[in-house]
Parts: structure tokens; C-alpha cells; sequence
DNA sequence: ATAAAAATTCAACGCTCGTTGAATGGTAGT
DNA sequence: ACTACCATTCAACGAGCGTTGAATTTTTAT
């Protein structure tokens, strides 16, 4: 395993960060996250405030990195498009493509993360403010650019659409398995190649539909 | 408040729902559960197993009813159309508004039940094996009526819409109140109306840009 | 080599956790 | 009135919780 490349504070968050994605912030204690970083308990204590500091690092540690590729994603498709407005489904791929080819790779770096973020959007405790926290600028700025490509679009149908969008991208990042059982091992919850293929026509198809009503 | 109406174990069931679904299995203790059922804490013990017995009767007690007025609701939708098969739309309404309606009465008593199954949906730990125990037959029995309302579709393309279908409705579910920032008031997570209207028609297109690439 | 600073270890605090067993009260049938 | 039986209360168990302060080792800078 080779635990000893990193040093302690990444140790800690990178234990944290998994346990925390598996069982959620309740369901482990600081105990387990240091047992797990192979470092003694207080530890956690000299590196962070508390186990809800930890929590944020967690969460911080990786939120500016994806904020920004998501935007230049953005940014590349509108360069692409310097007089028209690009079309609905090249800006939802810019908003969902950067994600997925990260859980796409063959470690598992990202994967606990985006399954954090899986649970804590459809937590009503703290899901509306977290994700509104970290992702509000990036998610306001991709909106707007859908208004542009759907000039006649109603903003409650706007807005709406992109609440499902949100909820089928953070399903796929839970990857529960659910659909390998449903789909008798048709689909897997891990093959983020076939999702990539198909979830930006699918939502596409979804605002269209409502904002042309 | 009113609350000796119900008999003791309700009671519990009541309180152990809303707590669930605020705070997660282990973000609540049975004394807390306890606490707000207005009752003693060994009383949990007597009533059920174990604090897991406890949760399990808590996504019991509503499965099957919840279970049953969806089934009745795809048979109406498929008795209307003893020659033909029905529309993709109407399958999926007959999918999402039975629920719904149920979130959408004024006073809480299936909100907090839909925010525990938007969370265990979400759940990398528990997710897969919870979601499918209780709604695979179901959803199965779904899933051939959109077979025959898409019959051109590929399996893969199929399954992978009833995923970002369930992501989308279970988001919904958590009624986290990220809309509502987001959109400025234009949107509430509670307006189950407004998503009636919407969703079976953004995911009805979804559905049918898949399959008919 | 030495002093300062950073990182780590050890022991412990008060508190809450899930769970249990034994004692008590209430209610129904005889 | 007596007896079962169901429901509830009380007290307690060992274990683990988040957190802290002081002592100690390791690294860095002079």
C-alpha cells in the first residue's frame, strides 16, 4: 500500500475523506479517521481546529481544483462559439464532462469526494447550504449561459430543469450499484464512459423540452 | 401539539422518521429518538430489537402502501390503452406523481419519510441494497412498461435513463432548499405542484432522446 | 553544536452511546 | 379478588465519543 509516501495532514484528510463518504460525518469517529491515517488520535488536533474543521478541509481541499476546470470547460465552449450561442447540450457537457473523467480514471483519488457530495446534496440538513456555499458562482454562471442558448426559456423551467440535472449528475457520483442489480450487470455504476455518452443528450432533451413548451 | 393521540410505538416510529431524516442512522441516538417520542429511553427495547430493528420498521411501515398506490397507478395509466402501448410520459407520471401528491398535502407526515429514502438513495453504503429490496419489483414492472413504450430502445440506454430518472426524483425528495437560494425565491423545494408539471416531461424527453439515437 | 519550532506521543477529562435486567404499574379475563 | 399479561420506569453496564494539556521526539535554522 505504500501509505507512508504523504505526509500526516493528507494522511488525515485522505482517510477522512473516505470514511466520511462511506458511512457520513455521524457514522465516524476521529478515532477510526486516525486509525486509518496510522497516527495517534490528538494528532487530528494539531492539524485541525475539530472534527467539523476536518470536515471542511475535507470539502475545501478539492473544491477550488474542480471549480476551476469545470469553468475553463465552460469558457472553451463559448470561445468555440464567438458570434452564436453554443448549443444546450455542449454546456452541459462542459458542466459534467470534467467531473466524470475524473472518476473515470483507474484510482480511486476522486471517487470518495464526489460520493460526499453525492450524500450531502440530497442531505436536508446541511445540503442546501454547503452545496450553495461552494459551487453557487460556477452553477450561476453555467445557468446563465443556458438562458443564452434558451432565449425563450421561462426561469421556473430553467431553474427546474437544472435541479434535475443536479440530482441525476450527484446519483451517478454515489455509484451505489443499484443499476449493476437492476440491470443485471448490463450497466455499471462505475462505467463513467457510458454516462458521459449519455446523461448531456439525455438532460439536453429535458430542457429543451420544458423551456419549448 | 396534541401528540398522546397515538399509541407508544407510533409514537417512536414518528420521531425516529423525522430524526432519520434530519440527521442520518448515526447522527441520532436513541435517547434523542426517545426524547421527542415523549417516552423512556428502554422503551425503544421493548417496543423493537434494536436500534437497526427500529429503522427498518421505520422504512416499513410505509414501503408497501407507497409500493401499492404506484402499481394501481401504472395499471390505470395501461387500462387506458388496452391496444396501444401508453406514452412514455404517462408511464413516468404514473412513476413520480403518486408521490408526490403525497409530499404535497400541507401537514409533514411522508415529508420526512422521502428525505430518509433521498439520503439512502444516495448512500454509497447503503444504497444499492437498500433501494433495491425495497422498489426493485416495482420498478422492474416500470421498467417493461417503458420497454414496450420504447421498443426500438437499447437496454443500456434504458436503464441508464430510470438512473438519472431516480436521481432526479429523489433529489427532489430531499427538499434541501437549494432552489430556492439559487433561483432567487422564483423556486421552493416544497412546491411539489410546479415539479409535477415539469418533471415527467423533462424526463420523458430524456427517455426518448436516449433511445432513439 | 545549539536553540527554536514543528510534529508526535501519552494519559486523561467528562459525556453520551446502545443495550439490558429487574422492579413497577395498568388492564383484561376469570 | 386473583391472575396473567402488556406497558412502562429506573438504574446501571462497559465502551466509545470529541477534545485537551503536558511531555517528548524530530526537524529546521543559525
Amino acid at each position: 500500500m505504500a501509505k507512508e509516501k504523504h505526509p500526516t495532514r493528507e494522511r488525515i484528510l485522505d482517510a477522512a475523506e473516505e470514511l466520511f463518504a462511506n458511512k457520513g460525518y455521524e457514522g465516524v469517529s476521529v478515532r477510526q479517521i486516525m486509525r486509518q491515517a496510522d497516527a495517534d488520535v490528538s494528532l487530528a488536533y494539531y492539524h485541525f481546529k475539530s472534527k467539523q474543521d476536518l470536515f471542511d478541509q475535507v470539502m475545501l481541499r478539492r473544491v477550488e481544483y474542480l471549480n476551476s476546470i469545470r469553468l475553463k470547460a465552460l469558457e472553451a465552449v463559448e470561445e468555440r462559439h464567438p458570434d452564436d450561442a453554443p448549443s444546450v447540450e455542449e454546456i452541459i457537457d462542459a458542466f459534467t464532462h470534467p467531473l466524470l473523467d475524473l472518476l473515470a480514471k483507474e484510482h480511486d483519488e476522486w471517487k470518495y469526494y464526489f460520493q460526499l457530495i453525492a450524500q450531502i446534496n440530497n442531505s436536508p440538513e446541511w445540503g442546501g447550504e454547503l452545496m450553495t456555499r461552494y459551487f453557487d458562482p460556477l452553477v450561476r454562471r453555467f445557468i446563465d449561459a443556458l438562458r443564452k442558448a434558451l432565449p425563450d426559456c421561462d426561469e421556473q423551467d430553467l431553474f427546474w430543469s437544472y435541479h434535475f440535472l443536479s440530482g441525476a449528475l450527484t446519483l451517478t457520483f454515489a455509484e451505489t450499484k443499484r443499476i449493476d442489480n437492476l440491470s443485471g450487470g448490463v450497466c455499471r455504476s462505475s462505467d463513467m464512459a457510458s454516462i458521459n455518452e449519455r446523461m448531456p443528450a439525455f438532460l439536453a432533451a429535458g430542457f429543451k423540452a420544458l423551456c419549448s413548451r
